[in-house]
DNA sequence: TAACGCCTTTACTGGTGAGTATACTAGTCA
DNA sequence: TGACTAGTATACTCACCAGTAAAGGCGTTA
């Protein structure tokens, strides 16, 4: 069941023939990194310890010095991905002052992130599968990026530069969009991520613009 | 874990006081039903057939009576909504005959079975859950659904009615803003079903008319 | 009312997987 | 060279859960 070359341990700092003298946070990184990509081809229930160890090249008490438990990874896993999403938001690059230009900002974030490997995690991982602390913290995050969006197309509208819809529904409809890519895109696909990014923006403007 | 009142047994044919004749197609149909409830609450491997049996206030082998297995439950909810997905995509109201009015009924009867107890089951149960067979027949579904989208979008298209936009672009953003809809939707909100399609295919005309 | 068959239950099996106790090994510092 | 420590592996435990064997009611029909 475990194809040798999912999540290929190519990039494993435990690669046996490798450099030894490596760091605890770099190994981290590689477990939640490698989960992240075996969460994506398997999901989280059907992904097993195990497997992830072996895709490791390691055994599974190894990934306990590194993680706590499961759910932490899949934190893990959800933290970095909506990080990326959050900094799009939060630190539009300086030349994007206007709601529009600050919307084409966070649909390329958003799209980088929800391709990343991170981006089942984000998107498909649910709140039930966690305790209540980090299921907390999801929520959190998930409604900081829905006021975020529904304030750019507040923005967007005040300025005249969006038509008037209800941003409640416009949001819904944009995250829904941006999510959902997850189930299409693989790596090998047509198209880059920026590719990806223009083209959706390029949709939503027309369809929120005033002119 | 188990609260007694999830699901609720009221609706349940074996309800101990209730009346004995009934028929095995009813039973069927509860369990199926009860199950699309405790997936959508709890999620699919969260859910255990012994929680679907207590919620209908019965034994998991008797579950069994009515079921293969539980892959089989999981599958005939995705069959169930999907059924009125390509209804909608299929048998248009007869008053439906340009692009944009065929593209109307099918957003009102696709938000119509993604707001229904099976809309979780359509968008997230994974393919990997189950077996090849039934894997294919999703896929083949989903397939299906694209396809009726994308052809609308290009009639509009063709009839000058929209604007033109790559239609898988536009097909995977459309099905992205529908499908989300489960992640917010609660049947105790403030919009019904009919609300939401109407705003969100206000949405979509605006965007995609080419006036 | 007796016998048949359908439905349901009680009580199990077998497998899987998260998490751990304990022992081993290889670098590091005195 | 001889502890000491961090990292890894072997070999478990324990709980949970899908699925089943076998036996007990209960309604129906003759």
């Amino acid at each position: 069941m475990t194809s040798p070359d999912s999540a290929s341990p190519a990039d494993s700092p435990w690669k046996p023939s490798g450099d030894r003298a490596r760091d605890r946070a770099m190994k981290r990184d590689a477990v939640i990194r490698a989960a992240a990509r075996l969460f994506r081809e398997r999901g989280y229930h059907r992904t097993s310890l195990d497997d992830l160890a072996t895709a490791l090249n390691v055994t599974k008490p190894t990934l306990y010095r590194y993680v706590e438990n499961k759910e932490e990874i899949l934190f893990e896993c959800f933290r970095l991905g909506v990080e990326r999403i959050l900094a799009a938001l939060h630190s539009p690059p300086p030349e994007a002052t206007t709601a529009r230009e600050r919307l084409r900002a966070l649909v390329v974030g958003y799209v980088g992130a929800i391709t990343s490997e991170f981006g089942w995690c984000m998107v498909r991982a649910e709140d039930q599968d966690l305790g209540q602390e980090m299921s907390q913290a999801i929520k959190a995050a998930k409604t900081e990026i829905d006021r975020g969006i529904r304030r750019l197309v507040r923005d967007g509208i005040d300025d005249g530069t969006f038509r008037a819809h209800d941003p409640k529904m416009v949001a819904f409809a944009l995250a829904g969009a941006l999510n959902w890519i997850t189930h299409w895109h693989r790596e090998d696909a047509a198209l880059t991520p920026d590719e990806i990014a223009d083209r959706f923006f390029a949709l939503f403007d027309v369809g929120l613009s005033a002119t």
